[in-house]
DNA sequence: CTGTTAGCGCATTCAA
DNA sequence: TTGAATGCGCTAACAG
């Protein structure tokens, strides 16, 4: 079968290739019978316009492109389900782009940048910095940061700060007073915002957040590991009664740590995750939840917006995490 | 910053655009002097081609689609991630559509063919008719199966039968006798295949399966959370000592109907899955491992085969199962 | 070796 | 309303 072009239509329907064109685009511009005619031609040669052509010639791709950091992680997952669900109403096609260190970063932000693959960018969780914004700017490009946060780019975050914040508060109501939290790399603003949240909790409540039970590592299932361990090297007598744990995979690892030693939760500690991923669920971990869904439609949504509008009006929207009660305290 | 073409390099560098692209394509017949002045050029505009005026050009997208039923679940996502690791070698984008319903799979499947948005298309997991594939055909655009198979299409799939028949003996090497098995649709080919090898399993030792303790229901959570229920509702004497479920989601459901009636595994029942998700190795669940992320890099390598000789060689692979023996038998 | 030109398939002028 | 011409940015075939 051969592939079948604006000018077979135009032949067919006896009519010029400009008259195909405006039917295809709903011009007003076009009497009821050619337009009869034309898309009787269409169904006739199956025709469909070429995706490239028409880009060429309007300057659009038709596409977006999805950034993320290891897409496998649950977070982004979810974040792209949502991305998913929102793209399917508009209709744009997803262009997913796996960034796993600094040069593949710079690669495909260059090659997304100047190749103009797509006709906008949703960067979901990817510390971008001033530099790399202003390029976007300057390509005219549109850009939204999700779970992440620039001056001058529309961006959607959630406030790390009171879910923190509110784990702890949960936790000394519960009756603990020693909780160790086990951060993540303070490099990033999520660390430093609940590092924020957690002692502005214990403030509230009159107590301090001790020293000793405070580590410091990676978001990841071996930092929580190893950081755990740390803690239960120590005597007996130097034990938090309670542990928060930066994010889900941290609390999973700690878990583990803590198992291995032949103790149990939430008997011997209390644990609280963050994130909420899939697994808390299954593991009945108690964890501050993310609305990762809705971070991914938002911001597709800001982001079509942005590129039927062409105009750069940016949009910044805080949204709320929610704690999670599960069996782990 | 306005973008720069082709002409700007070719007037900055004071040559004919001709001698760019040629250039730009490593095409031998250029002098030292010149190219090297070109590429100056281009590296002085901080010059990119656009790729969809290459595209159009050339007749290629520089990427390939992949279609998934619901890539949130665990299956799809190993597998995406091979995708993603092979693709990385090779210079093309993934654009992933999303195929929740027999509608929208239409729907994608004929924006791909016609608009031709993409040079080569992976289909994981789709059971894709013949009338669909010859359309792939017809169209003249490479495809690949990913755990599917059909005549005539390069497939990649896993050899159910000898993954199903593998675990049953190993549970009846284990001393069970009274096995259930908890199987998905059996429409699908590969909840008739894991029927199969069941059965040769069973035979192989001497055995036959009980057709009290033979279910049907989906490959899901919820369905196996029924099925197991079923059982469950018969007298303590009929219930069988092991279950076998063919998929992951199935045992993990069976595994939360068992907990729930205040039993224990391995204790009470011995249970293995199908799938070797993420979640098993958490929940300590035995099951037949697939070779996902393989799956998804020998696919990709295949197709780009297909696209860069625009010839037709079909390849059928059949990969190997393991079974991964953990705490759950 | 190099510049020029003709498509690639479509949208959009500009006349008619 | 409509058809023909022009351009989108690039590759490739054709002359020089």
């Amino acid at each position: 079968m051969k592939k079948v072009t604006i000018y077979d239509v135009a032949e067919w329907a006896d009519v010029g290739i400009g008259t195909v064109s405006r039917v295809l685009n709903n011009s007003e511009r076009v009497s009821d019978k050619t337009r009869e005619k034309v898309l009787e031609a269409i169904k006739e040669l199956n025709y469909q316009p070429n995706a490239m052509a028409r880009g060429l010639a309007l300057q659009k791709t038709g596409s977006i492109g999805v950034i993320v950091p290891c897409f496998t992680h649950h977070f982004f997952v979810e974040v792209l389900k949502g991305v998913q669900e929102e793209l399917q109403q508009i209709d744009l096609d997803l262009v997913l782009f796996n960034v796993e260190n600094k040069e593949q970063k710079d690669k495909h932000i260059d090659r997304i940048l100047k190749e103009r693959r797509v006709d906008g960018v949703l960067a979901i969780t990817l510390s971008m910095t001033k530099k790399e914004v202003k390029r976007f700017k300057d390509l005219n490009l549109p850009l939204v940061l999700v779970n992440d946060l620039q001056d001058e780019v529309s961006s959607i975050f959630v406030n790390d700060f009171s879910g923190a914040k509110e784990a702890i508060e949960y936790l000394i109501d519960l009756g603990h007073k020693k909780i160790a939290f086990l951060n993540g790399s303070l490099r990033s603003k999520q660390a430093k915002e609940r590092l924020r949240g957690v002692k502005a909790g214990f403030k509230a409540k009159g107590l301090k957040l001790d020293e000793n039970l405070y580590k410091e590592g990676q978001f990841t299932e071996e930092s929580g590991y190893k950081l755990m361990e740390q803690l239960l090297k120590e005597t007996k007598d130097r034990w938090p009664s309670a542990v928060f744990a930066a994010s889900d995979n941290q609390a999973i690892g700690a878990l583990q740590a803590i198992e291995e030693s032949g103790l149990k939760v939430p008997e011997d500690f209390a644990l609280i995750g963050y994130d909420n991923i899939e697994l808390a669920r299954y593991l009945k971990l108690t964890t501050v939840s993310q609305p990762m869904t809705k971070m991914g439609r938002l911001g597709v949504e800001i982001l079509a917006k942005e590129i039927n509008s062409k105009q750069l009006e940016v949009v910044q929207k805080e949204l709320e995490p929610e704690l999670i009660i599960r069996r782990s305290c």
